[in-house]
DNA sequence: CCAAAAGTGTTTCGGATACACCCATGC
DNA sequence: GCATGGGTGTATCCGAAACACTTTTGG
C-alpha cells in the first residue's frame, strides 16, 4: 500500500502527444451526418477519420475543439460536448497520443463552404453510411453518437441541426434519424410545442402539399432549457 | 479556413503531465463519504485533494486509476466510470497539468486498510462537510458527484457501496444520502425488490427493533443491470 | 377533383407517488 | 407491555402512448 505520495505527479512526461477529435454532426438529405476528413499522410493515409489537432500551448482542449470548428465549418458559438478520453496503448501505431473527444452539431445554414473547396478530403458522411475509420475513432464516433442520443431525450438539443426556419415534420424528421426510431406526429409535436422557444412564423413553405407552416427558434429562451 | 492537415499531430509535445484523479466514494456512519489525501507538497501543500496520479508510460488512464485504487484502498474490479478531462491553462500553478477523472464505489467491507495507517494523510470525507480543497479539485468532485446521481437514477450502482449483506432499509439510507432526497419506503422496497439480483438470505439482523431480513447481492444477475 | 400532407383532441395505459395498518423485536 | 422500527397493499395521479378525422395545398 502506498502512502498519498501517488498524489503528486513524480514522473517525467513522455513526450506523450494530447489531441482533440471531434464529431461534428449535421443534417442534410434526410440523413444525420458526420464531418469526416481523409488522412493524407502515413499512418492511416486515404482512411477517413474524425478531424482531430494536436492541442497548443496556450490552448485547452476544449480550445483546440473550437478551433477545429472555426477552421473546417467556420462556425463559432455552437452547442459542443465533451465526451471522452481515450488513452490505449496502441491506438496511435507509431506514437503516444490521447485524445479527448467532443460533439458538436451544426445547421446547415452553416455547413456548405468547406464542402466545395475540399471535396475529396472531406465529407458530411451519412451515419448510415460509415466507411471504416482510421485509428479507434469508429468507436470513439459511436460513443459521440450515443451520448448525442442520450442528451437529445433530455434535451431539446435537436434545433441545432436546423436551418434558421423549418417546419415541425422537419424537427421531427431530425429527431427520428437521430434516435433511429419512429415518433407519433401529434405527440411530437404536443411535446415541443409546450416548449416556449417555438415561433410559428406565420408563414407556410411553399412547394409541399398541406402548406406546414414553418416555425423559428427563440435562442435566448432555447438556451434555458440547456444544460 | 485550414485544410484537414489539422487532422495530424503537427505540434511537438510541451512536456504537459497526464494524471488521473479518482473520486473514491464509499458509504460509512450515515453519510457518503470521499476519499481525501492531504498534499505533502507544494504547490497546496497541506490542502486536502483528491487522490490522483500520473500516467506512467505503459499504462492507459484508465490503468493509472485501477492503480490508485489498488494501492489506497486495495481494491481490484470494483464499478469505476471516466468521468471528464481538465485541460485549463492554470490548473496546476506550476506545470501544465492535464487531469482525467473517474470516479468508484467501494464498499465498507473494503475501505478500513488505510484509514489506520496514514490518519493524518487520508480521511473518508463526507461528502456534507467537505474542506476546501486543492487546484480544481471541487469542480471535478462536484461533477463526478452529479454523475454519479445521474447514474444512480438510471441503474442500481449503489449496492456496490453496501457491505456483503444488508437490511433495505440501509440500502434506501444509501440511496437516500446520494441523491440527497428522502425516498417512500414502500415504493423504494418495491422497486428494487422488482430487480432479480436481491437474495434474501432468511437471517435478521439482530439488534434492532422489528428484525429486519437481510438480503445479499447475486453478483451475477446484478451485471446484467448495469451498463 | 383527387391525392398527399398538415393540423387537431381524446382515450388509454403504465409507472410513480401518496398513504395507513398490522407485525416483530428490543428494552 | 409498549415503543420503535419493519413489513405489506391499494388508490391516485401524471406523463407517455395510441389512435382517426378534418383541412389545406399541389398537381
Amino acid at each position: 500500500m502506498n502512502p498519498p505520495s501517488t498524489t503528486q505527479v513524480t514522473t517525467r512526461s513522455h513526450s506523450v502527444a494530447l489531441t482533440a477529435d471531434c464529431a461534428i454532426f449535421g443534417y442534410s438529405d434526410d440523413s444525420l451526418r458526420v464531418l469526416l476528413v481523409r488522412r493524407a499522410v502515413e499512418p492511416f493515409k486515404g482512411f477517413w477519420v474524425l478531424p482531430g489537432g494536436a492541442m497548443q500551448q496556450d490552448e485547452t482542449l476544449r480550445g483546440t475543439a473550437d478551433r477545429l470548428l472555426r477552421d473546417l465549418v467556420n462556425v463559432e458559438n455552437i452547442p459542443i460536448r465533451q465526451v471522452g478520453t481515450y488513452s490505449a496503448l496502441k491506438r496511435h501505431p507509431i506514437r503516444r497520443v490521447v485524445t479527448t473527444s467532443y460533439y458538436a452539431l451544426v445547421s446547415p445554414d452553416d455547413h456548405d463552404p468547406i464542402a466545395r473547396e475540399h471535396l475529396d478530403q472531406v465529407m458530411w458522411c451519412s451515419m448510415d453510411k460509415l466507411p471504416e475509420l482510421g485509428f479507434d475513432h469508429r468507436e470513439i464516433l459511436d460513443d459521440a453518437y450515443e451520448k448525442l442520443k442520450d442528451e437529445l431525450r433530455q434535451q431539446p438539443l435537436a434545433f441545432h441541426l436546423l436551418p434558421e426556419s423549418f417546419t415541425l415534420k422537419e424537427a421531427q424528421e431530425v429527431y427520428e434519424s437521430i434516435l433511429g426510431e419512429d415518433l407519433d406526429r401529434r405527440n411530437f409535436r404536443r411535446k415541443i410545442l409546450a416548449y416556449d422557444f417555438l415561433i410559428n412564423t406565420e408563414e407556410k413553405k411553399p412547394g409541399i402539399k398541406g402548406g406546414p407552416e414553418l416555425y423559428r427558434i427563440d435562442d435566448s429562451k432555447l438556451e434555458n432549457h440547456l444544460q
